[in-house]
DNA sequence: CAAACAGTTAGCCACATGGCTAAGCATTTC
DNA sequence: GAAATGCTTAGCCATGTGGCTAACTGTTTG
């Protein structure tokens, strides 16, 4: 029942996402599959410095990547947002139940009247 | 319709959340206020790098802090937590609509055996 | 096989991050 | 009002991150 949630997983999920230019990686990859070049096209930094956030969300485990002769494909993988995507519900959830029984604590302080909570 | 996404909230937001310190923070928060001590009692760094923890998850918006006297308490803050997990269900849903279409576009060569897709 | 192409590696730099200790400043509390 | 409490600031250090240029490797292509 309670999930579990790698901590160092989830370390490099969020940092990885924590870019614009990684995220705008991810949407483009949302398009489907494409090359190193292609995906560096749109962003103005030298190839380099894009390679690195390629490496970055490839070893969050955000992408994958394929070399096949001198071209480099990269695919996104949907298992590490779906992992993200859950601990922030998880959080979410706790946080809403919790305001949940705060609402039934205050209806019941409604009804019955005596004012020892507080 | 576009869901419109405020890039440096986002950045702000993800890398508040790529720590492990950081999550278990906000995960005690889903359970209620508290004060910075309380917060800080479960960890093993000294108070004023724990400080520093704080200041990131309120700068990035994810919590509020009052001090009321000596003591400062601190709450989480939903609509960052939410905004995240927009982005993260918006790009899953691209995906997954893109892999709907490869679908149906499989769907429709099976029927017309037509092959000048591709 | 030479040239163009697509990545890659190496190395540099500036600044951010995450930890520490030591000392300081308000607010209770005795 | 002195002492304890609860945070806060300042300053140091090591490492990480994000950018660059220059030079290199392996693969097509003419």
């Amino acid at each position: 029942m309670a999930k579990h949630f790698d901590t160092q997983a989830l370390d490099r999920y969020f940092a990885a996402m924590a870019d614009p230019t990684r995220r705008a990686v991810l949407e483009r990859l949302t398009q489907g599959p494409a090359s190193v070049s292609d995906l560096h096209a749109p962003h103005q930094m030298a190839l380099p410095s894009f390679l690195r956030h390629l490496r970055v969300l490839e070893n969050g485990g955000l992408i994958v990547t394929e070399k096949r002769g001198r071209v480099r494909m990269a695919r996104i993988e949907a298992l590490p947002v779906r992992a993200a995507e859950d601990w922030l519900a998880t959080l979410r959830r706790q946080w809403e139940d919790r305001l949940d029984r705060l609402d039934t604590l205050a209806e019941a302080l409604e009804h019955d009247t005596k004012g020892d909570a507080q």
